[in-house]
RNA sequence: GGAGGGAUGGUAGAGUGGUCAAAUACAUCAGACUGUAAAUCUGACGGCGUAAGCCUACGUAGGUUCAAAUCCUACUCCCUCCA
C-alpha cells in the first residue's frame, strides 16, 4: 500500500539533500515517523512555507506519521540560518496565539484523524526547552557538541564571513534543534528530519546528536529554496507574502499570484505545489506558447483548491473568465466578488470622483495615484476606458443586473487584472 | 570599559547650510507589444488640492539660523577595532 515516498520526491523535485539515500529508502520501506519544524514568528504561513506542507503531507499519503514541531521554544529564540539580520524576538503571549493559528492551516494540509495510525501531531518545543536546566543542559548535551565544528556550520560562517553580529543566543539555537530531534525520536521514535535546504546545517547537527546520545541512526533530507524564474523567493510579492490565510491575503489574489506564474515555473509549480500524477506533467512538457496558460489556471485552480476549497477555487476562475471576455456578466461574479462596495443612488448623484471610488475598492492608495492611474490610461467603467481624471462617476454607466430586477451595477478595472464591483442599492 | 564609524524614501546608495520631495540603480505600478508569461520600449513613482500652493518626510528630542537631511547638544540603536 505504501507508495514509494522517496522516488515521488526525487521525481517531483522535493530533493535538495538527504543524508543517506539508501539508508532513508529502506527506512521508509516501513511506516517511520518524520518531523519538520516550524517558527512561529508570524500568525500565518505564506506561500513559502507550502512547499514543507506538500512534502509532509506526501508524506502521510505514502502512510507516514508527520510529526509537525512548531516552535513556540525556539521562536523565543530566533533561528540565524538564512538571515543575514538577527532576528525579533517575540512575546511568549503572540508565540501562542500564533500557534494556534497556524494549526488551523496545518489541518488543511494533513489528517489529524486519530483513528488512523499515521495521524499528524503537532508538538511544541516549548513543552521541553522550557524546563531546561543550563547546567544539566551543558553537561548532557553541550558536552556532545564541539564548537570547532558548529563555526564550520553554513550559517554560522556567514554570518561571521560577512562580519554580521550573531548573538550567543542565537549561536545555541542549532543545539536546541539537535536536541528538539533528540526529544522527538525518544517521544515518537521520529526517524527522520525533514526542512528548507537552510536547515542542512541544524539537521546534521541533531543527527549526530541522536546517534552520539541513543547510538541510533536517524536521517535527513532538505528540500530546494524555491525560487521563481526571476530568482526571487517564492510567495513574495511586492505588496509583501503571499498569504494562505484568508484573511490576510484575499483569495482572489492568491488564485492570480498562481495564475501569473512565469512559464519557465509552471512545470516545477505543478510538480511540487499540485497531486496531480507524474505520468499526467510529463504530457504537459508538449505544451508551448500561449497554450501555457492553460497550465497555469490549472496550477491556481489546484492551490486554490488545496488551500481554500473547490467552491472558492471555481468561483474565482469563473470570475476571471467571464470579466475578462463578455459584456453580460454573470450574475454570480457580481454577488460574489470580494471587491464590492454598495452605493445609494444619492451618493452618485451628489458628485462622487472616480479617483475617490478606486481608493474606496482599494484598488489604489491615495486619490494622487488615482489620477496618476487614470492618465496612463489603466482605469476603465464596463468597458470604456477613463480619461479625465477629474472624472466624476455617472449614472450612465450602470448596468442592469442580468438576474436581479431593480439591481443596477457597474464594474472598474485598473489595469488588467485588478477590478472591483460598485453596485447600487435602492 | 576605551577609541572610531554609521543611521537618508520598498531596498541599495548619493547628497554635508538655500536651486532637496532629496541624484542614481533595483523593485513597484501603468501604457504599448503579447498569451493575465518573459524580454523590450514609454511613462509614473510622499499626501492633500482642478490649480497656484500647502502639509508631512533624511534614527529620536531639543537648539543655532531668514533658511537645516546638511551645523550644535543630548539620547537611542547598529557596526568595527582595542580590553
Amino acid at each position: 500500500m505504501l507508495k514509494d515516498f522517496y522516488d515521488t520526491v526525487e521525481e517531483r523535485g522535493f530533493l535538495h539533500q538527504a543524508t543517506d539515500s539508501i539508508g532513508i529508502r529502506k527506512l521508509l520501506s516501513k511506516t517511520t515517523s518524520g518531523y519538520i519544524g516550524f517558527d512561529c514568528t508570524s500568525d500565518s504561513l505564506h506561500v513559502g512555507s507550502l512547499l514543507p506542507l506538500m512534502l509532509l503531507r506526501l508524506f502521510q499519503k505514502c502512510g507516514h506519521k508527520p510529526i509537525i514541531l512548531v516552535g513556540g521554544g525556539t521562536t523565543l529564540i530566533g533561528d540565524p540560518s538564512g538571515k543575514d539580520e538577527t532576528r525579533k524576538i517575540l512575546k511568549k503571549s503572540d508565540i501562542d496565539s500564533n500557534k494556534k493559528k497556524l494549526k488551523n492551516i496545518f489541518k488543511k494540509f494533513l489528517s489529524f484523524d486519530e483513528s488512523k495510525e499515521n495521524c499528524a501531531v503537532v508538538v511544541d518545543n516549548y513543552e521541553w526547552l522550557s524546563k531546561l536546566n543550563l547546567i544539566s543542559f551543558l553537561r548532557d548535551i553541550g558536552s556532545k557538541f564541539s564548537i570547532n565544528k558548529m563555526l564550520s556550520l553554513e550559517s554560522i560562517k556567514q554570518r561571521l564571513g560577512r562580519e554580521q553580529h550573531l548573538s550567543f543566543l542565537e549561536f545555541n539555537y542549532s543545539l536546541f534543534q539537535a536536541y528538539d530531534f533528540l526529544i522527538l525520536n525518544q517521544k515518537y521514535n521520529c526517524k527522520i528530519q525533514f526542512g528548507g535546504s537552510d536547515q542542512w546545517g541544524n539537521i546534521v547537527s541533531g543527527i549526530d546528536l541522536v546517534k552520539k546520545e541513543k547510538n541510533s541512526q536517524v536521517y535527513g533530507l532538505t528540500a530546494p529554496l524555491v525560487t521563481t524564474s526571476s530568482g526571487k523567493k517564492m510567495g513574495k510579492t511586492a505588496e509583501g507574502a503571499v498569504w494562505i490565510d484568508e484573511s490576510k491575503f484575499s483569495v482572489t489574489n492568491f488564485w492570480q499570484y498562481w495564475r501569473n506564474t512565469s512559464d519557465e515555473d509552471v512545470i516545477k509549480f505543478l510538480k511540487l505545489f499540485t497531486e496531480i500524477e507524474m505520468s499526467e506533467i510529463k504530457k504537459f512538457k508538449q505544451f508551448t506558447g500561449s497554450e501555457l496558460n492553460k497550465l497555469k489556471v490549472l496550477l491556481a485552480n489546484e492551490v486554490t483548491t488545496l488551500c481554500h476549497g473547490l467552491e472558492k477555487s471555481k468561483r474565482i476562475e469563473m470570475e476571471s473568465n467571464n470579466i475578462r471576455k463578455s459584456d453580460q456578466i454573470d450574475s454570480e461574479v457580481i454577488n460574489k466578488c470580494e471587491n464590492k462596495i454598495l452605493l445609494k443612488s444619492e451618493k452618485i448623484k451628489k458628485g462622487l470622483t472616480i479617483k475617490q471610488v478606486l481608493v474606496d475598492l482599494k484598488l489604489s492608495q491615495s486619490n494622487g495615484e488615482s489620477k496618476r492611474l487614470i492618465q496612463q490610461g489603466a482605469v476603465k467603467i464596463n468597458q470604456t476606458t477613463i480619461d479625465n481624471k477629474d472624472a466624476l462617476l455617472h449614472e450612465e454607466y450602470l448596468i442592469k443586473h442580468p438576474a436581479k430586477k431593480e439591481c443596477y451595477y457597474l464594474i472598474i478595472f485598473v489595469g488588467k487584472k485588478k477590478y472591483g464591483v460598485i453596485e447600487l442599492i435602492p
